[in-house]
RNA sequence: GCCCCUGUGGCGGAAUUGGUAGACGCGCUCGACUCAAAAUCGAGUUCCGCAAGGAGUGCUGGUUCGAUUCCGGCCAGGGGCACCA
């Protein structure tokens, strides 16, 4: 018997090799079998692993493990999202080059990977940054191009001012850049856009077939579309009000039943109609330049009061010639949607509302609730945008909203000015193009030229890839490709004439919009994809990473791999058949009296009966607890993985990760608990060396009987293979692992039975610690490893095929049902499998609780529910 | 403001399509082993009650023989979007 302790430190490299030697965790392309492709996002090379990495690629271990075990042909591959600003930054704060910097983090990230023992395939390993990447990259861009997908277009972009780049609406989040923080300024500069709004539809559409996504992402992703149905109306304007060359101002709207409560019309400040106007009208002008520089700080725009400016020029109802409605210049007003300009509906429009209050243009209800006066119905402060039926609307009286939508659409339809039809029934979406400019040298090149006769010339397929010049100097802000002396200063492809190259780079996330097609086939030079390989092993089956790549990512993914079919690169329209956000990794914080914060190492916990009290290891002073937050450095609330595995060892680390919460769940870190596991990982290993103990004398075949014991054993190992593969199959890990300790238990209780076991005891004991090792290996792979070989089994877990589960085990041949009396437990009655009805309600009739907890009352009814309970109702 | 999610012991959390609430673990209490500690093993641990028994899944109504699960209304916490026409 082994009464040595469990050794991961000396364990967990030593399989680490095995695995890698005989590199068993490699996909094959020409694999005959079934595929399945399970995918964590790729992780940004930093320079450190943090403990949310850890979690991520332990999820979907677990699963590449067990599907290898199953028979699939899993691909489970690695890689960097190795451009970005980081880089960047690290070359000017430590004159370090971005690409040494880049790598050396790879490298660095890549040895702390290797110790968490995931099952990559490392074969396929590529970083985004390097020109065998991204030189697919631009041959896919210039096939955008080509195809309509990619455009050159001078927009309204958000420049953020301390990272000296563009960002993309998604990177804006309350106004300022995703990345630096800081308060986003609107410039008007020539972009490259990729058109997703192409897609718009498409990408909506198909949501609703991702039924292996969850619901909350998909919903996330449908209001980010923001799809609106509406009608489009060509208001005309009072000649005798309207500037020279203007005739009509068209405005999108969603309520055109409201049309009769109209009381103005907005615009935006840089609407042509208010630029015209504003020619003549100083004041206007002042109000328009006003609007906009407050437009440039979205956090006032936010808190801004709603302010119009009265252009002078009148509309013209489109029912009614007579009817004449003021144009105000409104703040509120976005050029970006729509047309930029509505027509405001006081009454049902909360907005509008404030506005006409503001600047006393009253107001008429036109939507009345039902079972309202109509007469005696005022809005004063709070507009009504709940159902009703039509008032004061004329020929629309009397109609529901819907069937006044309707009624207005077919009119404005039917009516033209000019030859065009008034009204026009139109979709919107919010979603914009993406634009995918950055200035910034560590980004992959944009393949074009820009010519003073030719104007935009694409780099020649042969000239590929645009490769980013190494001896560049970041002495200054700015893009650091734009300042290089010769790089940018190339003859044009087609005429030869002097001309410059683009020094704009793409958003990193073009780099991660395709990785995992590039992952199928990375050895292709020619092709960022290969025909027959791709479709075979896309779709990610699994995809696994954080929510916070929701839209983003996930959207864009989705976009470029409608592009790249287009483009003819893959065969399929959707990246991810399935996929799971995880939760984040939390932790306690710990302050000082004076507010500063304290690591986690520093601190000493103890529980004593009046609950926990933490005191600083060195000095012994009090240290308050804090509430449970995101692990982040400035709240010191952060653990090291490398720490965790040195003390505790990968597999414990991993089995942590598992235990205690759902995955989709934030798990809190916790000292304790990580205790638990290991404890666990030292109590599988005696159980296992205890098991190959009283198994020595096993039968080498199956016995041809199991007495009670070891029918008993059996029962329970199977019930957990049972439990633990459809748990694995729909990823509620910390279920498993409460079956797999469940079962634990039963096997350690047998064990602790006196004397030695019987033969067909020792055969099924064997079996369990055999079945035992085999739930516990895509979990905590080393010590499965060395649990393997205790055990005397040939070859490596890891390569051997899950177990099978004899389902007769699983059926019992009694029942117990368990009996309440007006829905009241009042005991349990066991009765054989397959008893018929009657049987069991005489069984039940006779219970001395039964007839107690009835007390004398007639049974009126019994309820059986098969296998489950029986319900008397007195 | 709009949309969505989540509320179960001291704690993390279990609980097929409505069918024994609290699996499994953490912590705690008591005991065994030990000179002692650690480790390990055993017993207990939702609340009230000596017990019999009763109450109990955020609160409150409802549907049902039966509700953590379904429906209505509140309350609390978290997330997403936002002058979006």
């Amino acid at each position: 018997m082994t009464s040595e302790r469990y050794n991961a430190r000396e364990s967990e490299p030593r399989w680490q090799r095995q695995w890698d030697e005989k590199a068993i965790f490699n996909a094959k392309n020409d694999d005959p079998r079934p595929k399945y492709y399970v995918l964590e996002m790729f992780p940004y090379p930093s320079g450190r692993i943090h403990i949310g990495h850890v979690r991520n690629y332990t999820l979907g271990d677990v699963l590449a493990r067990f599907m290898r075990a199953k028979g699939f042909n899993v691909l489970h591959p690695m890689g960097w999202d190795a451009f970005g600003l980081p880089a960047e930054n690290a070359a000017i704060e430590r004159k370090v080059a971005p690409k040494a910097w880049t790598y050396d983090n790879i490298a660095a990230m890549k040895k702390q990977l290797r110790s968490i023992g995931l099952s990559l395939d490392w074969s396929r390993e590529f970083a985004t940054c390097d020109p065998s990447y991204y030189r697919h990259q631009q041959k896919m861009f210039l096939d955008f191009l080509r195809a309509g997908l990619a455009e050159r277009e001078k927009r309204k972009i958000n420049w953020d001012p301390v990272d000296m780049t563009v960002l993309a609406n998604e990177q804006v989040i309350d106004g300022r850049g995703w990345r630096s923080g800081a308060v986003v300024e609107q410039r008007e500069m020539n972009q490259w856009v990729f058109k997703i709004t192409k897609y718009s539809q498409d990408l909506l559409d198909a949501l609703d077939r991702l039924d292996r996504w969850p619901d909350k992402v998909r919903l996330m992703q449908r209001n980010w579309i923001g799809r609106s149905e509406g009608l489009l109306i060509r208001f005309g304007l009072d000649p005798a009000t309207t500037p020279e060359g203007e005739s009509e101002l068209r405005i999108f709207t969603t309520r055109p039943d409201t049309l009769f409560g109209a009381k103005f019309m907005a615009i935006a400040a840089d609407h042509p109609l208010a630029q015209a106007a504003a020619a003549k009208n100083p004041k206007l002008a002042e109000f328009i330049a006003e609007t906009k520089r407050i437009g440039t700080a979205q956090e006032i725009i936010d808190t801004a009061e709603k302010q119009g400016f009265d252009t002078g020029i009148k509309a013209i109802h489109p029912f009614d010639p007579g009817w004449k409605l003021p144009v105000y210049v409104a703040n509120f007003v976005l050029m970006e949607y729509g047309t930029g300009a509505i027509f405001g509906c006081p009454a049902h429009d909360q907005r509008d509302l404030d506005f006409v209050n503001k600047y006393g243009l009253g107001n008429i209800p036109v939507v009345c609730p039902e079972g309202q006066d109509p007469t005696t119905f005022v809005i004063t402060d709070t507009a009504y945008d709940g159902d009703g039926r039509m008032v004061n609307s004329r020929f629309l009286d009397g109609m529901t909203i819907e069937q006044a939508k309707e009624e207005v659409a077919k009119r404005l339809e039917a009516e033209l000015r000019g030859n065009m039809p008034v009204g026009e029934r139109q979709v919107n979406f919010r979603l914009r193009d993406w634009g995918i400019s950055r200035q910034r040298y560590w980004g992959c090149p944009i393949p074009v030229i820009h010519c003073p006769k030719c104007d935009v010339v694409p780099v020649p397929d042969k000239d590929l890839p645009v490769v980013l010049p190494e001896d560049v100097t970041f002495d200054r802000p700015g893009n650091a490709l734009d300042h290089h002396p010769t790089w940018k200063h190339v003859t044009c492809p087609q005429c030869g004439a002097e001309a410059q190259r683009e020094t704009d780079t793409m958003d990193t996330f073009v780099d991660s919009s395709w990785y995992f097609a590039r992952f199928t086939d990375p050895w292709n030079e020619k092709a960022p994809t290969t025909p027959g390989v791709v479709d075979r092993l896309m779709p990610v089956d699994q995809y696994i990473g954080g929510v916070e790549h929701a839209i983003l990512h996930l959207l864009y993914s989705r976009f470029f791999t409608r592009a790249m079919k287009a483009t003819g690169h893959i065969g399929l329209d959707e990246p991810f058949a399935g996929m799971f956000t995880q939760g984040m990794v939390v932790h306690e914080t710990y302050q000082k009296a004076d507010g500063s914060y304290i690591t986690p190492a520093e601190v000493k916990i103890e529980v004593g009966g009046n609950g926990r009290r933490a005191s600083l290891l060195t000095t012994g002073e009090d240290i308050s607890i804090g509430p449970i937050e995101k692990m982040s450095k400035s709240k010191k609330n952060t653990v090291d993985p490398d720490d965790i595995i040195a003390t505790y060892g990968a597999d414990v680390a991993r089995w942590f990760m598992l235990s205690d919460s759902p995955p989709d769940r934030d798990v809190i870190w916790s000292d304790e608990r990580v205790q638990g596991a290991s404890r666990f990982v030292q109590r599988l290993w005696r159980l296992v060396n205890e098991s190959a103990d009283s198994s020595g004398a096993a039968p080498a075949s199956r016995p041809a009987s199991f007495g009670p014991d070891a029918l008993a054993l059996r029962k329970a190992a199977h019930g957990a293979l049972d439990k633990v593969t459809t748990g694995i199959e729909r990823l509620h890990f910390n279920v498993c692992l409460a079956y797999v300790r469940e079962f634990s238990n039963a096997l350690g209780e047998t064990l602790a039975r006196e004397g030695q076991p019987s033969p067909d005891l020792a055969w099924a004991i064997r079996e369990a610690a055999v079945i035992l090792v085999q739930l516990v290996a895509p979990m905590m792979p080393h010590l499965a490893e060395e649990c393997w070989q205790a055990l005397g089994q040939s070859g490596l877990v890891s390569e051997a095929d899950w177990p099978k589960i004899e389902r007769d085990l699983l059926v019992e041949d009694t029942v117990t049902l368990v009996v309440q009396v007006n829905g009241k437990k009042r005991g349990d009655v066991t009765v054989p499998r397959g008893a018929e009805n009657p049987e069991i309600e005489a069984a039940v009739l006779a219970l001395d609780a039964v007839r107690q907890a009835l007390g004398g009352k007639a049974v009126r009814k019994v309820i059986i529910v098969p296998m489950r309970i029986v319900n008397v109702v007195g």
